[in-house]
DNA sequence: AGTCTAATGTGGTATAGACAACCCCTGGAG
DNA sequence: CTCCAGGGGTTGTCTATACCACATTAGACT
């Protein structure tokens, strides 16, 4: 259940472990946990330790505490659906089009100045390049470029792009994807786009910088996406005050 | 400044001492803080306790942490004010340049197919049209025509919108303007572009058509904007939940 | 019966120290 | 000269302990 030579962390073995009980539904809301002391005791474990797991879920809206009474499991539903901050896979099928790639490149760089400022890494710490034709209807809609920390988003494969990245991140490596800032700008199409996206000289296209975050404020992904000018919209609602 | 005795947890006073600092400008963006090791030396404080500070700062976007280089200061708070509905008056001062304007043409006309359908109004309903070239710090930036059904927004005179339309909407008509949608995309400068922008014919611009609406989900403002891509790029952060 | 008190259990704060993982730079080997 | 191993700095993880503040309850005392 915990295993203390584990290369993962006790904490977080100790996080997925109550997460699943909750899961389950052998904690059910309202519910009083074990108290600190008794996961201690129980997997013989610093309490220091259990208080680290403890404050993650209580931060991840997972559990709430309430002092000289005990730690409750939270009421609130997890499944938070992504509004706004969507994929080109989801995207595309909410207009309507049936979304598909063509893999370009997929390697591990290091990173230059430009990402590594964006993704706040050092330069020429490694990052994964994925570069894609992104096909809407099997015709070029654009090509996006994606940069990946190595040493975050770990054991990425070729499958797993072709599959969901974001489900991986969140699922597979317990990450809490939180947000993103997006800088969107016009050009002229470059030699490599021109080529790649089947459209002639001097045609515009439109540029999307993305850089996604975790709930932590660590950058996780850095996007450069070229769309065709003539075939995407991008559509976006924002509030007053 | 770090007081021992005082019921406050020293945690928090630490916590309350970093914000201060990155507040008044002594902690500055990207800046590495001290590390842990530095600030439980200089306080005389466990570097446990150090670390909950940090932690909880981290956690709430002030800082982010770099393993094996150090801690420091996030950037975003002025970032993150940009997200809302402004005016291309807010918009040009949240960036640093002077706003300016230079008015094309302003007059009333029977709406078209498009303004009427985008304005939820019968065609031929009368509008203001409103066409200005937008400036910052003296240079064009921006073809703006702003269309305003003429019997939601009454009065409306040359001196208003050359101060702020929108102040005379919510303060002197007392509406509540709420939200917006806008769809985003690349083209090419048009003939009227490039004389009154001031650039050579095939540079792109960005187009940006806006439909504001009030609470109660009247559409009171048409704006189709297209701005200089040299100069402007459009900045925006997507959230979850 | 009702009321106060003490005991016990809970999370909250804080300490000191240890080792691991990682980053960066520098000095020495080739 | 270039390359790389190592040292010293940083954050990350974990332990063991101590005392505090708060909540509940059992029991003693009115």
């Amino acid at each position: 259940m915990i295993d203390k030579n584990s290369p993962i962390p006790i904490y977080h073995q100790l996080e997925e472990y109550i997460k699943a009980q909750i899961d389950n539904g052998d904690l059910e809301p309202d519910e009083a946990i074990p108290s600190e002391r008794v996961y201690a005791d129980m997997f013989q474990i610093s309490r220091m330790t259990i208080r680290q797991a403890l404050t993650n879920l209580v931060n991840d809206g997972y559990l709430y505490r309430q002092k000289g009474k005990g730690t409750f499991v939270n009421r609130k539903k997890v499944e938070q659906r992504l509004q706004g901050l969507t994929s080109f896979t989801e995207d595309m099928k909410e207009r309507g089009l049936t979304p598909g790639s063509r893999l370009v490149s997929f390697e591990i760089i290091p990173s230059g100045r430009e990402i590594a400022e964006r993704l706040k890494l050092s330069e020429n710490t490694p990052v994964y390049e994925i570069k894609r034709v992104r096909l809407a209807d099997n015709v070029p809609m654009a090509l996006e470029t994606t940069y990946l920390p190595a040493n975050l988003v770990k054991g990425l494969t070729e499958e797993i792009i072709n599959q969901s990245l974001y489900q991986y991140i969140e699922e597979k490596l317990s990450l809490t994807i939180h947000e993103a800032t997006q800088q969107i700008e016009a050009s002229i199409a470059k030699e490599q786009e021109l080529r790649l996206l089947e459209i002639e000289k001097g045609s515009p296209v439109l540029l999307i910088l993305r850089t996604s975050h975790l709930k932590d404020g660590t950058p996780f992904e850095f996007v450069k996406s070229a769309y065709r000018a003539d075939r995407y919209k991008f559509v976006h609602t924002m509030q007053r005050g």
